[in-house]
DNA sequence: CTAAATTGGTTGCCATTGCAACTAATTGGG
DNA sequence: CCCAATTAGTTGCAATGGCAACCAATTTAG
């Protein structure tokens, strides 16, 4: 007869992960929610504007993984709160380059130092060493995953 | 001056958890997804079923995080599907008491074997010992993002 | 050149999420 | 007892997500 396994779903590490990753995902959000009313996904954007200025919807979308179409809809949002700025570029006015305006840089510049308060005060559960290790076994599982 | 750090999206690491995490999640979706058409909330609520039979909607939230309004969704979906089967606690008749349905558990005794074959395959990238560590900071992190 | 294919971005539409308000059953305090 | 507070679950509603179809600019092939 056949030998039916269970699954011990708090124990299966995708689920782990998928539950410390919302849990750290949400605290983290809450520190510039209530106070600049920006969704992670807003956040995620104007985190790679600051990082990259004058790049394009599509590089973004690359760099941060966000869909295109939410992508685009969030643009649309942040411009219309003035947090971003775009124009479209000389040699393809297809392509959009986009940046932050200077409001946005100013709510860029005093989320950037909540957001690695936060990293350290997550991380400082580990020892160096094992931030260390952790952080590179995140690395290889994103990269393994991949190739699944 | 005031001295203005850039944040590094893509080595910040609840970013990184959080994109390593979804792949995951995805992929793992994926294999059930096209098969039996059952989201990753569905299966998250037959999961916890097949391991614990004739439990309530709130322990059932509990167990898997799923807030309460999208747990009865849920449930009303899978009890339509004839996947699950509820009545009502005797001593409590507010109280749900639900399992899986034959058919129910014939679907979870398909995936169950599915799923612990991808998350051997998610950690052949990893050494016994690696494993085990990932695993144990895992659990370290979700316990001390609790108290954040 | 010009038509087809590709690329960058937007929009339509439907499913999912999640807070808040609600109903109904149960419990607890006076 | 009885009324207020609590608990289990459902539903309304607005925001978000994501696929697919779409438009317009650019590139490529013939």
């Amino acid at each position: 007869m056949a030998n039916k396994p269970i699954l011990k779903l708090e124990r299966f590490l995708p689920y782990r992960l998928s539950i410390v990753s919302n849990k750290v995902s949400s605290i983290i959000a809450d520190t510039y929610k209530d106070k600049f009313a920006i969704s992670i996904t807003e956040w995620r954007i104007m985190a790679v504007l600051g990082e990259y200025p004058d790049i394009s919807a599509d590089e973004i979308s690359a760099k941060t993984q966000i869909e295109k179409s939410i992508l685009s809809r969030s643009v649309s949002k942040l411009l219309k709160r003035n947090l971003i700025e775009r124009d479209m570029a000389e040699d393809d006015r297809r392509r959009s380059m986009i940046r932050l305006s200077a409001t946005g840089k100013s709510v860029y510049d005093e989320i950037v130092p909540l957001s690695y308060q936060y990293e350290d005060a997550l991380l400082e559960c580990f020892s160096e060493e094992e931030q260390a290790q952790f952080s590179h076994l995140i690395d290889r599982l994103y990269e393994h995953a991949g190739n699944l």
